[in-house]
DNA sequence: GGATCGCTTCGGCCGCGGCCGAAGCGATCT
DNA sequence: AGATCGCTTCGGCCGCGGCCGAAGCGATCC
């Protein structure tokens, strides 16, 4: 274990994983970049995690393409994340590097991660659709007709192993937002309907304006033109959610379960 | 996030973390003996870890009790073994320095780990009573009415945030066992029937001979007197545990969740 | 009150590991 | 075939950080 924190305890190494964690691969020379070293130093890390398995090699070419290995580690580097999110910035708060556009929405592995990942949870949960635990989540069968509303099959996921429905702490937001299989659905509508675009070499999300209507019109989220203002908390995200179309039916508070 | 990993990459502060993870509170000179280093070193890396907030500290009397900042830090660490077990054996498999005690049955914060762990997942997933997803469990039907009989309340932790039922890698075998409500649930149990003991200074447990009369019994799991040869693994734990009481009630193989 | 004990702080030693420049190697392009 | 490109290997520099001995400090014991 020691071992595996030396590895990770390496500044360069740290933003190789962190830039991997959406699960895309990216050549060596990208990743030499994103770590800020000489590609020659950048080679050397590579080796290092590659040889603790927690990177994959892919060559194409005269490229070479790096993943991470597995789903496992993706959930050690995230769980790392979140501690290390809520823990340091007590002694270190002056100001992450995180651009704009990163925390205000982007891909978590599979699913949607910061304003917008955690605003869906909020209004969600606000709603009695989804309830938060402390290592679980579920949806709730009122939770099961909004989905169905919105777009996602009743019985998505159904027959997979993966977990159906988990928290995410976001690091960005230090609040949870949703992943598993729901997670992955609400992100993968949210592309089919045009809301949202991946960017093609950042875990960036990018809203488009019929994304910002939707967004608003469905969860009570609301994102400005360009660059955004403060999104509003999860109170009046609530309070706005009641006024504005969708969530309002069948309106119960908190963390009860009620009947459809 | 680098900081955090640094921290955890040096082999005495990993080895006061893993001391730590059952959740006890360890004055500094134990945690000095556990990471094999003077009182002095130990003093220094406590201190950094405290000050990252992963330690919380407790003192009493001209002693200094330490345990872990929160749950999360557990968790953090809990997926980090995770990956050390998985990842890194192909290059140095040497031989884990863990004593056989704690292969053989160990509390994994506050539920029981190592092959005691792992057989009570096996033989309660052969009979259909849990169903492991990739990173997430629950208990079937007739689970429930299974954990009834060995005398686990139906509603137990009912209005608990926690995860109900959730899978944890146990490091040592390799394969999940059952955390979360239902897991803290089973060793609380064990423990009340006087099958296992904890162990004062160590995160092993003890099982006592009525232990191992009652663990055959009801979930097929052997331990021989002292030292113990290899448990039967999976098929063989099935086989026997329909050969053998009350796990062969309504004996379904596999994943369905037959209806009760 | 003095002795002991648990723990911390200070100071200095030393080795591991990250860093880069230079050079090498195979794939690709023209 | 030669030029370029992406990446790796080699070698040497240097600084961070872990380590321990010695000393200090407060609580406890007798």
């Amino acid at each position: 274990m020691a071992e595996l924190g030396a590895l990770l305890g390496d500044p360069a190494r740290a933003n190789m994983l962190a830039a991997l964690m959406d699960g895309r691969a990216l050549p060596a020379g990208e990743l030499a970049y994103v770590a800020r070293v000489t590609p020659q130093t950048a080679s050397g890390h590579l080796a290092k995690l590659t040889d603790a398995n927690l990177l994959a090699l892919e060559k194409r070419g005269r490229h070479r393409y790096f993943r991470l290995a597995s789903p496992l580690v993706a959930s050690m580097v995230e769980s790392i994340m979140a501690v290390a999110a809520i823990q340091l910035p007590a002694r270190r708060a002056p100001v992450s590097y995180m651009d704009d556009r990163m925390r205000t929405a982007r891909t978590c592995y599979d699913h949607t991660a910061g304003r917008l990942g955690v605003g869906i949870a909020d209004a969600m949960a606000a709603c009695g659709y989804v309830v938060f635990g402390e290592d679980g989540a579920a949806i709730t069968e009122t939770g099961t007709g909004f989905l169905a509303d919105f777009g996602i099959a009743r019985d998505v996921g159904r027959r997979s192993r993966r977990s159906f429905c988990r928290p995410c702490l976001d690091w960005s937001e230090r609040r949870p937002h949703i992943a598993g299989i729901v997670g992955a659905a609400i992100l993968d509508r949210c592309l089919e309907l045009g809301w949202v675009e991946k960017s093609k070499d950042t875990r960036a999300l990018a809203i488009t304006p019929a994304g910002a209507r939707g967004l608003d019109k469905t969860f009570g989220i609301q994102f400005s033109s360009t660059t955004l203002p403060t999104l509003r908390r999860i109170a009046s995200v609530a309070n706005a959610a009641g006024a504005s179309s969708n969530l309002n039916t069948s309106r119960t508070s908190g963390r009860n379960a009620p009947v459809r």
